[in-house]
DNA sequence: TACTCTATTGATAACGAATATCATTAGCAC
DNA sequence: GTGCTAATGATATTCGTTATCAATAGAGTA
């Protein structure tokens, strides 16, 4: 049976006032400079749930997992190389696409990565 | 200077002999099983120089890089989760679409990755 | 409320991929 | 051949993540 506990909340809560994509290791360290004491281990445990619920959805970058507060639905991004500004994007022409071509092949269940890397208008300027 | 070495070629050549994608590890293990001396910490090197040089192409699974031969140009892949064989797509159309998105938010010099991941006909059979 | 059961926690060890170190080796220009 | 130095490779190290396991604390039940 799944228990509610206050750790998973505070995972939650924190993942949700953070502005962009942050890793397990440093929602960790900003939860227990807020003075929690929620272990290392729970905080990774706690997002791989959220993100399996589909609360949260996460991305690979230079090797970590980094994960974000779910806000609706199926969507991609759009991430700044420099400063890691993201922006939800929406891609229903992309989401038929990738149905399309996986059938074409004789695929199922497909599933797919569509993330968008490049330098946002102020990193640009510099 | 860049020099000509045995040990790049024999890693080109291993990775044009494997059918799929190929981690550095499994990749120097198969070149050492054939009775080469080369070190892994080449293998690497070696693999990071070639998908720098647009000579192999990479994605991130379950937090290791794989790697491929890159037969021609850019394109993405359709993978099955459960036994690994990769189809490569061509999709202009989400080229197309991702720059778009790129520029509509300011973004500039645009990468993208785009993977469909699924079970293939047969793993689906079972 | 008290009790029981067991999911969850958290400190830490363990693991694995990738990189750094550095003495040795071997391309390549001359 | 000689000299320079890029490249190699055994190994140590780093770092993100997962496994271990005793202790803790949800959540039903009496």
């Amino acid at each position: 049976m799944k228990r509610n506990t206050w750790q998973r909340d505070a995972v939650r809560e924190a993942l949700e006032h953070e502005a962009g994509f942050v890793s397990a290791q440093s929602l960790h360290t900003s939860l227990r400079g807020g003075g929690s004491s929620i272990g290392l281990a729970t905080v990774y445990r706690a997002l791989a749930d959220l993100a399996a619920k589909g609360q949260a959805d996460s991305l690979q970058q230079e090797g970590e997992s980094l994960y974000r507060a779910c806000t609706s639905g199926h969507h991609h991004h759009l991430i700044c190389r420099n400063c890691g500004t993201t922006v939800e994007i929406k891609a229903d022409a992309v989401e038929q696409w990738a149905h399309a071509v996986a059938a074409e092949h004789g695929f199922t269940r497909p599933e797919h990565v569509v993330d968008v890397f490049g330098l946002c208008a102020s990193c640009s300027a510099r």
